[in-house]
RNA sequence: GCCGCUGUGGUGGAAUAGGCAGACACAAGGGACUUAAAAUCCCUCGGAUUAACCUCCGUACCGGUUCAAGUCCGGUCAGCGGCACCA
C-alpha cells in the first residue's frame, strides 16, 4: 500500500487541532520547557521555506521534550505592525487592519499545514489593542522612570518613506526599507535611554547560554571601551575642554586638539574666536553631509583651526592649537579629542596635512612614514620613559591625572540611545499628551489602550508628519493633568516595540490586569531556548533584553534575563546558491513542496539539508531523497515480524541509534540524527525484516521530525495509544558496545590492515593478534620495532625501521 | 582598517577530546524488472596507475609539532559575517 500523505497529514492535523493536543496549561508536577521562535511578520506573500527551517528546529526539540515528560510551551504569534501593510494601504486604499487580518489568517492556515505543534490558544497579534495596550503601558513606565525622553537632534531622515530612521535602520546611508539615500534633518525625537543599561546588558551575557558568535556580536554592538577623561585648560576662555581617550599615557605626544564641528565650546566662545565665519561655514558644510558621507567615505581629512582659542597640554604645559573637523563625532565620548599624531592614523593624516608637529612617544615604528599603533617602549614621556607595558603606563598616568585633578578613569560605549518614534500610521500610538501648561503628560494608565483612530488617508504629511496629525479628533484632547485643551503626540512606535516583550505575553496571553500574571511568569520564564535568525541577534535581542531588564528593575518580571539560551539557523539559499529573492526568481514556496511531497518531507528535508546553523542551497532532487526515505519507512510495514524485544543482530544498533538521535536533537545536529535513522533503515531493509519492538522505537525517534507518518503507522500497527503520548525511548550505554570490534592496524602511521578483536582486549593481547596477521608479519619482516601504540577500540600503530 | 567565522569528492555534507577521511544523501554511469517510461531494486562512484590486486597521492596553499594532523601551532591566499574616522 502506498503512503497517501495528503489524506494522512490532514487527518492528524485535524486531530491535533480538535483535541488541542499541544495547548498547555501550568502544571507544576512536570518540568517546563519554553521553546520560542521568532514570530513572523504576516506579509502578503505568505510563508517562505526560511520560516519552515527556522521553526522546524525547536519544533523537533519541543516534540521530543514532550515525550520526555516536559510540559512544553511552543507558542506562535504575529508581529503585524509595520510599513508593508501601510504602503499597501497607500497603494490600494485597503485598511491595514483588513489586510493584516487576511494575512494572519492565511499564515495561520499555512503553518497548520506544516503540522507545527504550536499552542494555537495563545496566538498573539501585536496590532491587537489588548496587546498594544501593554506595549503602551511599558512605554509609560519608561517615561515615568525617565527612560523615555524627547530631544532635538539631527536625525537620519528618509525623503522617500518620509520617516526618521534609527542608525540601525539606516545602515550604509541607505534606508532599510526603500534603499533611498538618507539625509540629515533636525527634529524632535523620542528616545529610549538604552545607554543606561549598557553595562547590565554586557554583564548579563555571562549569565546566558548564547552561541559564542551571538555574544560577540552583542558585545561589539555595545562597544565598551575603557580609558580616561582629561580636562584641558583653554587659553582665551575660563572653561576647560574635556576629552576622552583610551591612551592617556600618550599625553606627552599630544600636539593639537580636535573637536566636533557642533561642539558647544565654539558657540560659548564665539566672541573670542576670530575666524567664526570660516568655522560656521565649515559646520554648515558638515551638516549637509549624511552620517554615511561623514563616516563611511575614506577621504582626505578636512578642518579649520580655531583662531583665538587654544589649549594647554596639561602635562607639558605647552600651548597647542584646536581644530574643528568632522572626523570627530559629537555622539561619542565628549565630542573632543586630544590628537596624538605619532600613534593614531587619523591624527597623523590630519597633522601631515596641516603641518602640525608629530612627537614619538612609543618606540617601534617609523613615524616619518605613518602612525605607529603597536606596543613599545615609552620615550619623550617624562616619568613614563622606559616603560614597555601598556597597562602599566596607562595606570601610572591615570594615577597622576587623578592626583592632580586633571582627569579620571572613564568608560565609553558605542551603543547610542534608541530613537523610538516613526511618523507613520500603522504602529502603536505613543500615549503622551503635549500641554502648553504642563508640558509632556502621560496618558493615564486607565485610559489605555490609546487606540489607533480610523483614517482615510495613510499618506504621511509633507514634512514627514504622521498621518495621525491630520485627524483632529485624535490630536485635540484635554490635558490629563490640568484639564485644559492639549494636543496628542501623533508619532507611533517603531516596529521593534511589539517584539520587545512578546515572549512575556505568551505566558498569559489573555490577561487584562497585567502583561502577564505573576504565577504564569514564575512558571514559564525564562524562555529556555530561543531560536531565530542571525539578523536579529543585535537589534531585536538587545532591545528586548533592555526592556526585560527594565521590567525586572520595576518588579514586573521575575528573571533578569529573558532568554536562557539562543541559537540561530542558517539561511536557505536558492537552488542557484544565491539568497532567495523575488527579483532573482529563485524562491521556493513551501506549499508547493507540501503539495508534491507532503509536509513531513518538507520538514525532514529542511533539517537534513546541512548543518542547521549554516546556510545551504535548496536542492529539489535532495528533497526527493527525503521522500524516498519516508516511503521506505512506510514500506517497513510489509516486512514487519513479531517480537517484543530487539533481536540480537539489532540490539546494539538500536541502542546506538537511539543514543545518537537523542543527543543529536539536543545539539541541533538534526542532519546526522536523520542520517543515523537512514542507516539503520538500510540495515533493516537489506536484512529483510524489522520486528515490532524495533519498529516502535524507530517510529518514536522519527516522530519529532515526521509526526504525521509516525502517528499514522503507530496507530495502524496498534502500538497502543498515540505516539504523541508515547515515552521517549531510552538506551543502555552498555548495550551500545559490540563484543567484537574492528580496529585499524598502521605501520609508521599508514593504514595496512584491519583486524577483528574482542572489545576489552588489552594492548599485549591485541599486538599478539596483530603480529600474527600474515600481511603485517610480512610488512614487519626484517624491520626493527621502535614503538607500539594501541588506542583502545580504535587502532594499533607500529613504528618500525 | 579592526574583530570573528569558514575552506573536505561532481553537489549538500559526515568525521567525541589528535587516532581508519568522505558516514548519510543527491547527481552521474551501468544492470534488473517493464512493450516503454516512471517508480522500485542491485552494482560502481576522490585522483593517478592497473586487466585486476597492489601501490602512490589527496581535507585551500606553505611550513612546524607528533608514533599519528581535516582536527593543534606559525605564515599565506580565498570566501562569508559583524563593526567601522569609536578617539
Amino acid at each position: 500500500m502506498k503512503y497517501n500523505y495528503g489524506a494522512i497529514e490532514q487527518k492528524w492535523q485535524k486531530y491535533w487541532e480538535d483535541n488541542k493536543t499541544f495547548d498547555v496549561t501550568i502544571d507544576t508536577s512536570k518540568p517546563k520547557f519554553y521553546g520560542l521562535v521568532e514570530f513572523p511578520y504576516p506579509s502578503g506573500a505568505g510563508m517562505h521555506v526560511g520560516h519552515i527551517k527556522a521553526y522546524s528546529g525547536l519544533e523537533t526539540i519541543g516534540r521530543k521534550k514532550r515525550l520526555e515528560g516536559y510540559n512544553v510551551l511552543f507558542p506562535i504569534g504575529f508581529d503585524a505592525f509595520g510599513l508593508p501593510a501601510e504602503n499597501y494601504a497607500i497603494k490600494t486604499g485597503i485598511h491595514p487592519r483588513v489586510s493584516t487580518d487576511n494575512n494572519i489568517a492565511h499564515f495561520s492556515d499555512q503553518l497548520k499545514r506544516v503540522g507545527f505543534a504550536f499552542d494555537w490558544s495563545r496566538v498573539i497579534d501585536t496590532t491587537d489593542e489588548d496587546y498594544y495596550k501593554w506595549t503602551q503601558w511599558i512605554f509609560l513606565k519608561m517615561f515615568e522612570n525617565g527612560l523615555a525622553f524627547r530631544d532635538k537632534t539631527l536625525v537620519n531622515y528618509c525623503p522617500s518613506c518620509k520617516v526618521v530612521l534609527s542608525n540601525e535602520d539606516s545602515q550604509g546611508g541607505k534606508c532599510d526599507i526603500c534603499h533611498s539615500d538618507i539625509v540629515q534633518k533636525s527634529k524632535d525625537v523620542w528616545y529610549l535611554r538604552i545607554t543606561e543599561y549598557c553595562e547590565q546588558l554586557l554583564q548579563g551575557l555571562s549569565e546566558v547560554d548564547y552561541l559564542p558568535n551571538i555574544k560577540l556580536q552583542q558585545e561589539n554592538w555595545i562597544g565598551k571601551s575603557t580609558g580616561a577623561f582629561v580636562n584641558f585648560e583653554l587659553v582665551g576662555a575660563d572653561e576647560k575642554l574635556r576629552i576622552y581617550t583610551t591612551r592617556p599615557d600618550t599625553l606627552y605626544g599630544v600636539t593639537f586638539m580636535v573637536i566636533a564641528p557642533e561642539h558647544p565650546v565654539i558657540d560659548a566662545n564665539s566672541a573670542t574666536i576670530k575666524n567664526m565665519d570660516a568655522v560656521l561655514e565649515y559646520r554648515a558644510e558638515c551638516a549637509k553631509k549624511t552620517e554615511f558621507e561623514r563616516t563611511q567615505l575614506v577621504k582626505e581629512k578636512t578642518g579649520v583651526k580655531l583662531d583665538g582659542l587654544s589649549a594647554v597640554n596639561p602635562i607639558t604645559g605647552k600651548e597647542i592649537p584646536i581644530y574643528i573637523s568632522d572626523y570627530v563625532m559629537m555622539g561619542y565620548g565628549t565630542g573632543a579629542i586630544m590628537a596624538v599624531p605619532a600613534h593614531d592614523q587619523r591624527d597623523y593624516e590630519f597633522a601631515t596635512k596641516f603641518g602640525i608637529d608629530i612627537i614619538e612617544v612609543i618606540k617601534g615604528g617609523d613615524i616619518s612614514k605613518e602612525a605607529y599603533t603597536g606596543d613599545g617602549e615609552m620615550v619623550n614621556s617624562g616619568v613614563l620613559n622606559g616603560m614597555t607595558n601598556k597597562k602599566d603606563s596607562i595606570a601610572k598616568m591615570l594615577k597622576y591625572l587623578e592626583e592632580k585633578g586633571i582627569g579620571e578613569k572613564g568608560v565609553q560605549y558605542k551603543m547610542k540611545d534608541w530613537a523610538f518614534n516613526r511618523q507613520r500610521y500603522w504602529g502603536e500610538p505613543i500615549p503622551i499628551v503635549h500641554c502648553e501648561h504642563c508640558g509632556m503628560v502621560a496618558v493615564p494608565y486607565e485610559e489605555l489602550p490609546l487606540r489607533l483612530p480610523k483614517v482615510q488617508n495613510f499618506e504621511p504629511g509633507s514634512d514627514g508628519e504622521s498621518p495621525l496629525a491630520k485627524i483632529d479628533d485624535f490630536v485635540n484632547c484635554t490635558c490629563p493633568k490640568c484639564g485644559k485643551p492639549a494636543k496628542r503626540e501623533t508619532d507611533t512606535m517603531p516596529q521593534w516595540a511589539g517584539s520587545s516583550w512578546y515572549y512575556l505575553r505568551y505566558c498569559d496571553p489573555k490577561n487584562s490586569e497585567a502583561l502577564a500574571s505573576k504565577e504564569a511568569l514564575e512558571y514559564w520564564m525564562p524562555v529556555d531556548w530561543y531560536n531565530g535568525g542571525m539578523e536579529h541577534v543585535t537589534r531585536h535581542m538587545i532591545y528586548s533584553r533592555f526592556w526585560h531588564k527594565f521590567l525586572y528593575d520595576i518588579g514586573a518580571v521575575n528573571t533578569s534575563e529573558p532568554y536562557a539560551k539562543r541559537t540561530a539557523q542558517g539561511l536557505i539559499l536558492g537552488p542557484d546558491g544565491e539568497k532567495m529573492s523575488k527579483s532573482k526568481g529563485n524562491v521556493v514556496d513551501p506549499l508547493d513542496v507540501i503539495e508534491v511531497y507532503g509536509a513531513d518531507v518538507l520538514r525532514v528535508y529542511t533539517l537534513f539539508m546541512g548543518d542547521y546553523e549554516k546556510a545551504a542551497p535548496w536542492s529539489d532532487s535532495s528533497v526527493k531523497g527525503c521522500k524516498r526515505f519516508l516511503d521506505r519507512v512506510w514500506a517497513l510495514q510489509d516486512v514487519l515480524v513479531d517480537g517484543d524485544s530487539y533481536r540480537p543482530e539489532f540490539t546494539s544498533k538500536m541502542h546506538k541509534m537511539i543514543k545518537k538521535v537523542t543527543s543529536d536533537i539536543d545539539n541541533m545536529k538534526f542532519n546526522t540524527a536523520i542520517a543515523a535513522m537512514m542507516t539503520i533503515l538500510n540495515d533493516f531493509t537489506s536484512f529483510g525484516s524489522i520486528n515490532r519492538a524495533e519498529l516502535k522505537d524507530f517510529l518514536i525517534m522519527l516522530y519529532p521530525f515526521a509526526p504525521h507518518i509516525t502517528e499514522e503507522m503507530y496507530e495502524a500497527l496498534g502500538f497502543g495509544g498515540y505516539i504523541h503520548d508515547a515515552k521517549w525511548s531510552s538506551y543502555d550505554e552498555a548495550l551500545c558496545k559490540d563484543d567484537e570490534i574492528e580496529i585499524a592496524v598502521q605501520i609508521n602511521g599508514k593504514l595496512k590492515e584491519r583486524v577483528m578483536i574482542s572489545a576489552d582486549a588489552e594492548q599485549a593481547e591485541v599486538l599478539e593478534i596483530v603480529k600474527a596477521n600474515e600481511k603485517i608479519a610480512s610488512e614487519l619482516a626484517g624491520k626493527q620495532i621502535v614503538k607500539e601504540i594501541y588506542v583502545k577500540g580504535k587502532l594499533v600503530n607500529i613504528v618500525a625501521r
